[in-house]
DNA sequence: TTCATTATATCCCAAATTGGGATATTTTTA
DNA sequence: TAAAAATATCCCAATTTGGGATATAATGAA
């Protein structure tokens, strides 16, 4: 996941991010070490959040907007 | 997931997609109904089976195909 | 139609994975 | 360098998962 480098480029902590997606902070960090991954839901709350396409969340392109 | 419909546009019954992705039909099943979903490695292979993008297939986006 | 075959859904269960609270560690900054 | 902020890790109960087995549904040939 790009998770962390996209979190970083909006100047986000974890924390902020945690509360914005009605999580905790121990699970984003964790889902950016890799140790853990979110389910789809969360996939695409994040996604959303950070208003790119899951493709591009999951490094498997580098546009970082979904095609509508 | 728009797994079922893609599926059966390319004419494939749920056992062969599943020998396929090295796994069971009852998975492949499970995904359809919704009953269970697959993790974010499942969830590629699927998508790259049929050449089609994650956001797609999760029916974030009318365009089957991701951009590079 | 009926029977056999193929396709799909569901049951049970052990094992793996998950999220959260608490806490430790690391990083930043005043 | 001490306090504060940020991030990582520990433990654990609870949820979720995949697989084997099997039930149900759909297809189609005779």
């Amino acid at each position: 996941m790009r998770l962390k480098e996209i979190r970083k480029s909006k100047g986000i902590s974890q924390l902020k991010l945690a509360l914005e997606l009605n999580t905790n902070q121990n699970t984003i960090s964790r889902y950016e070490t890799g140790e853990r991954e979110p389910g789809i839901a969360e996939l695409i709350k994040i996604a959303d959040y950070f208003d790119v396409s899951v493709d591009y969340l999951l490094e498997r392109t580098d546009n970082p907007k979904m095609q509508k």
